[in-house]
DNA sequence: GTGAAAGCGCTAACAT
DNA sequence: ATGTTAGCGCTTTCAC
């Protein structure tokens, strides 16, 4: 015969067992007045109130779900929360706004914790999840959306598997920056970005070389991808500004290449190069100079994937999409630095 | 006849009695093997595992944690999860280690909203809750309490009840960065920061008080708490620098207050006023000037929040605790400028 | 070792 | 308008 598990030293909380039987109802009326069942006797209703205010009970969430079959939760694996992102706070946003609670994790750039997490909002049967893919290697979610989960991809493609995605115009971003130095007068513009091994670090350094093939110039010397450490970027910097023909231009793949640059360079750094950076850079404001930045509309991303979830909740055989979202620059000063002004 | 509900368009999930059935073994059997189990024969498992691969089985985490009743899952109810958050990041990181889902919510700043968080987290049963309280009734969570309810809040304590708490202190702080300016000679020291609605403005304007006092000095006109928009800093700031006998030094209550007064005052900021901030700020090294701060061990806070919260759970009796972690003087620039050099 | 069956706390079909 | 009861998918007691 099953029995009460866990006898640990939490008191056992009344159920409507026990409100039913403190008001003399049945569990069913007691159902129906939790639930605002207009149905319900006002005679009955004050009963089983003064039942669940004697007893304080409080439904659990937990057997409704079960019961129900959905959670009214959705999943976001993203790499990290507690941390600037403009995305997930419109994630939240808009979910609440739907009146969809949000389980958020940090994937923490950790394939593997990434896939603990997956699994285990599949596990507990979220109505959906959004994830800001890591790695190179989700196959092991095929099962996952054979069954019926659905999921959507941010910022990046998942691999392997086909799911709603929505993510920036990197290769216009890319574009528009080098648009903007060549504008300015720049000719010699290189490009430090990440790796080629994440995706949008590949896209971006291929609309690099392609607006550099464009603009009829040769693309030796001026792309570096890689790993964002100080090193390489200190490494890759000393070889655009010091090379034979120096670059008088500079554009940072992402957020973190652009902070790394600014450390190498330091405050006088509009005064040796003129910079354009991807993503927004918190505080932009107050940090000298005055960055000049390709910005992803992180808003509209966040609020997207959740409407393309919440559109494959409801209908789980529509085409899977792919949302491009266009990317704004701001014009702040550090990009506008024309190449005479540059000692070099 | 309860039915399958959610008629949705959803394909159902095969559950361990599909396994069973598909396996040829009972339920019980299935469930051995998916718990792992040692003592399932070895033929067993693997028709078990077997008939788990052919119908793509995943157990369902609910229906577990409602047997069990516990669900292995600590909320975090804190006032922003997308922003830099170094407690919350602790928080993740701990509960990770402890082996506990992390369910973080943003309050928003917003009282209602924190209390449709706080109690539908007490609705979903989960383990614990971490709280960064906002507002000044928490009355409502008294039942839940004495339910059971493990709690610990962070930063502050709650109001009406009685709970674990762990944060920073305060008092500490204001009085490490004062004595850092006075130190360095000035001894006209003005104070801007938050509320004193706000339990840290009421304790940090407190402390500021307590200081000037320890010092033999008045206190007019230079402790200014209030709410944090541009129009009022600047005019606080305004009455301190230009009025009477003006300050040479600075102390800012808390983040928001620290940025705004570096907008007010711009990059020359160091040139007019000596400045120790508390908290961190980001990007501090790129912000100009490089600032001194009072930091905050968020760290500790976080983990010390969780490890209250575990020790809860694990003895609901234990005697209410108050954890006050230390602060430290971040030295690097701003707050080390003599009185002599500022031009005023 | 394996199997049958109870029950976690709720919702909803069905009966009254 | 209210009551009875099956069952969501799992764990676990108890008998074998």
């Amino acid at each position: 015969m099953g029995q009460t598990p866990a006898g640990n030293g939490r008191p056992r909380r009344p159920t409507m067992v026990d409100v039913a039987r403190e008001a003399g109802v049945a569990l069913r009326t007691v159902s129906r007045v939790v639930n605002n069942d207009p149905t319900v006797g006002p005679a009955y209703v004050a009963k089983v109130e003064a039942a669940i205010a004697a007893l304080n009970f409080r439904p659990d969430e937990r057997a409704r779900q079960l019961r129900l079959g959905v959670t009214g939760t959705i999943g976001a694996a993203v790499r990290r929360i507690a941390e600037v992102n403009p995305a997930l706070a419109a994630i939240e946003q808009t979910a609440r706004a739907t009146g969809l609670r949000l389980l958020a994790s940090s994937t923490d750039f950790d394939e593997s914790r990434e896939r603990d997490i997956l699994v285990s909002m599949c596990r507990q049967r979220l109505d959906g999840i959004i994830v800001e893919p890591f790695g190179n290697s989700h196959g092991y979610l095929e099962p996952e959306l054979a069954a019926g989960m659905p999921m959507v991809s941010m910022d990046r493609p998942m691999s392997g598997i086909s799911v709603d995605c929505v993510m920036s115009d990197n290769a216009a971003g890319i574009g528009t920056a080098f648009h903007h130095l060549h504008r300015h007068g720049h000719r010699r513009i290189g490009y430090i970005g990440d790796s080629e091994l994440v995706f949008s670090g590949r896209e971006r350094a291929a609309a690099f070389r392609a607006a550099l093939v464009a603009h009829g110039q040769s693309v030796a010397g001026l792309v570096h991808p890689g790993d964002i450490t100080a090193e390489r970027v200190a490494a890759d910097l000393d070889t655009v500004l010091h090379g034979p023909d120096p670059a008088t231009a500079l554009v940072t793949g992402n957020l973190d290449t652009t902070i790394a640059v600014l450390r190498v360079l330091g405050p006088q750094a509009a005064s040796r190069l003129a910079i354009v950076g991807f993503d927004e850079v918190p505080l932009a404001d107050l940090v000298r100079p005055a960055l000049t930045v390709v910005a992803q509309d992180t808003a509209t991303i966040g609020r997207t994937a959740v409407e393309l979830l919440s559109a494959r909740i409801a209908d789980p055989s529509r085409p899977v999409q792919t949302v491009i979202v266009p990317v704004e620059l701001k014009v702040r000063g550090s990009g506008e630095v024309p190449p005479h002004a540059i000692d070099s």
